[in-house]
DNA sequence: CTATTACCCTATTGATTTAATAGGATAAGC
DNA sequence: GCTTATCCTATTAAATCAATAGGGTAATAG
């Protein structure tokens, strides 16, 4: 399943992307239109921020922008932000390999063999979309 | 995360067709050899066999066995039994569809664009493979 | 017929993660 | 210096996961 984390993240970027200039937008705003809890959506926003996919301002007139252009943000990056690792066991993640420790063998291992075409798929996925092509 | 039921659950099946003759393997030799916990084990080969994928056989000299050749048994079919729905949200599901209540119109929706490209592409793969498949 | 074997079933627990809440600190602008 | 709005930490309620406990039931061997 996708953590709320997530799927209220993806929302608040495609909401940014969508403003027709890149005037900061306030929490309560993107809360409000996206039907978000406020506070977690704070959380949310600022490690979107920490890992420079946002700007901010504070004080009257405040809030969040996007910092590059919606074709410019990939899927790939905001998801391993977000959600974590893309694949679904870490012997099969690129950047979050960890050897099983129940496995003696993974290249003869049947779970590794099947997750690895499901990461090599969604990786494909990711990476053919922009902010900008979810936005459309 | 994959789940260790589904891992668990994969090993076992794989185990299973490994097997030169459809003779039935107790339930503490499996996990032994794949190093899965007994108890935790029993359910999943329960759960399995409700499922249609195992027989079992009680007593002296029973155990579980595949009901079917390995080459008949999809993917698609063991991960719904042991994970549940293939999709992330429940707005793409094919066989758990629910409507988003926070999302007043799917369709312009960017999470649920992406997200339908991840259970297509993830779909393909599960698809594609049966447990003859990941054995080899 | 009886003891043994091994599956069958329910309930409970500990650990972890998730989603949300609370409350205040800090910085910007008028 | 007051208001606004982000920033940061801590806590909590609920849910899920992984495993454990303990006994019931059916089949087989001798």
């Amino acid at each position: 399943m996708l953590s709320k984390k997530t799927k209220y993240g993806l929302k608040a970027l495609t909401f940014l992307a969508a403003q027709k200039d890149r005037v900061p937008v306030q929490i309560a705003e993107i809360a409000k239109q996206e039907n978000i809890s406020q506070k977690f959506l704070e959380s949310i926003l600022l490690t979107l921020k920490k890992n420079g996919f946002l700007g901010s301002k504070k004080g009257k007139g405040g809030g969040y922008y996007l910092l590059k252009e919606p074709e410019d943000i990939l899927m790939t990056n905001v998801m391993r932000v977000l959600e974590g690792p893309i694949a679904m066991v870490p012997c099969v993640s690129l950047n979050f390999y960890e050897k099983c420790e129940d496995c003696p063998n993974e290249h003869k291992c049947s779970v590794n063999k099947l997750m690895l075409q499901i990461r090599d798929s969604t990786l494909q996925v990711y990476r053919n979309n922009t902010l900008a092509d979810i936005l459309k």
